[in-house]
DNA sequence: GGCAGCGATACCGCAGGGGTATCGATCCCG
DNA sequence: CGGGATCGATACCCCTGCGGTATCGCTGCC
């Protein structure tokens, strides 16, 4: 298979639609069908159920899918890293570390100075990211390493290393009831209609539905936790950057959150293990 | 960049010969140089150093070789398990396990037993492979989960599972001087000039350098321990299949051998989950 | 200095990828 | 119930680009 099939594939199968992924992909809509078509000759596998009027994922369909995309990670990966060690060329070559903006970011700052004070430090670059955003940027080699959240994040398929785990806070507005408590269960925060968690958008950009109100950013979460329209749990270590008009408050029963450090399997980088070994001596 | 020209390029990268890599590859070679400098100048990276006489790996090269290697490997996947989805036919699949010929035999059995047993047991392909194959097997497709040796066996890049943990013995002639001690130390045995190691072929088939005899399989192996002409460490639990005129002693300060069951880590499958969910409570 | 080995270049033929035009099926709407 | 709209498949054409052969240029060696 060549990632062409792989990529026109994928379009076509996100798309359930050939015109438009025909456009997406900047060909004309015939190619595209007689690619497809080529391709479940080539595997004996009917990838697509097609109508005049709609087109499903099968079985197998679903299955490519799904390995195409980690596939053309990998082969994307390999063109950026290759580009990468082509520009540091023999030298020392930075590192790109990613992170999702807003959390543990003492633990970030102090992971940085302290790396950077080793004798062959490599000059890091930090990427900023949303939620769940780094496994993809560590798959598709956009990333060297990462910090994770579990259990929030997912870490199949990377090394980790964990340095950390906190337990967590409900943030509400400062004049609320259960402001004033030392701390606080599960329960009490569930049973707050007026105060909903708000919702994220995902990867695609969307929505999911629900109650609470949409947030795209730190900023933006922090307001409406001020303006008495939401709360939000977060590790502990987060109330480090509150506003004032905000409160923190533990809660007991959350699950605890550790901070891992992960790597893509196979770097063998001097300076992703430099900045791991620092990690998990801090 | 096509999977046509990781192809070429591993295959240039392995031979450091064009000539021979386009006799691998089944074309001649000017084509084949010619794909290679058009990958390098849209890379914009150089990838080989040629001589008229050698070809030599650059950094970026040798990047490129690791990665294309892991991206040939995900698209291989990709096609092998559409095909077994689309073979299954949205019953259920059968599930292929990979595990070292001769190694955690009972386990092995224990598990297939207690598996078969379970309601929804999908049928189980056991895959005996060679030492240190079954990361391959698995990122590649042949296999969807594998019985692992730590610390011999690779898990990068895998999820695992801890099954059980065993010392090692040593195991040695039967008439041999320490046979007939309750338990030695690392240092007795490697201070036995008459029994060396043996000498196992790597994944290219070629035997690596040293002292002790070659062998290919563990009937080999025992052979050459019942000769006196090599002696072998071992988990404990290999004790049940020791032939007559073979002893083993327990090596009290040999690392431990930890049997672990590994999934690639975007594995869906109901099938693999039970069979791990079995082992982990065997 | 002649020769052998190897990668690069020049040139050619054709498979196949991409384009336009059009068909056939299905759904929608009046 | 018929006409139009929508969408994927098919027919056909063009031209890119892959693979082949022939040959060159360089290098190390006897």
């Amino acid at each position: 298979m060549e990632t062409r099939e792989l990529r026109y594939f994928v379009a076509v199968a996100e798309e359930l639609h050939f015109g438009r992924a025909a456009q997406r992909l900047g060909i004309a809509q015939p190619p595209l069908s007689r690619t497809i078509s080529q391709l479940e000759r080539r595997l004996g596998a009917v990838l697509l159920e097609r109508t005049s009027r709609t087109v499903a994922l099968t079985e197998a369909g679903s299955v490519l899918l799904r390995e195409a995309r980690a596939a053309l990670d990998a082969v994307e990966a390999a063109e950026r890293r290759t580009r990468r060690a082509a520009l540091a060329a023999g030298g020392q070559t930075g590192v790109v570390l990613a992170s999702k903006a807003g959390a543990s970011s003492e633990l970030l700052a102090k992971l940085l100075d302290t790396y950077a004070a080793e004798p062959d430090a490599a000059p890091v670059e930090v990427l900023l990211c949303g939620i769940g955003e780094q496994e993809r940027l560590l798959r598709d080699g956009r990333a060297d390493v990462a910090l994770l959240h579990l259990p929030f994040d997912a870490t199949a398929g990377l090394d980790t290393e964990e340095l950390r785990t906190e337990r967590q806070v409900v943030i509400l507005p400062a004049g609320h009831p259960l402001a004033g408590r030392p701390h606080v269960q599960m329960a009490d925060v569930s049973e707050l209609p007026d105060l909903p968690m708000p919702r994220w958008p995902g990867r695609d950009g969307t929505y999911p539905d629900g109650p609470g109100p949409q947030a795209r950013d730190h900023a933006q979460l922090y307001q409406l936790i001020a303006l008495g329209r939401a709360c939000w749990i977060a590790p502990e270590s987060s109330r480090a950057q509150l506003r004032d008009d905000v409160v923190a408050v533990p809660v007991l029963d959350a699950p605890a959150v550790t901070t891992v450090i992960a790597w893509p399997p196979h770097s063998r980088s001097r300076a992703v293990a430099g900045l791991v070994r620092t990690a998990t001596r801090l």
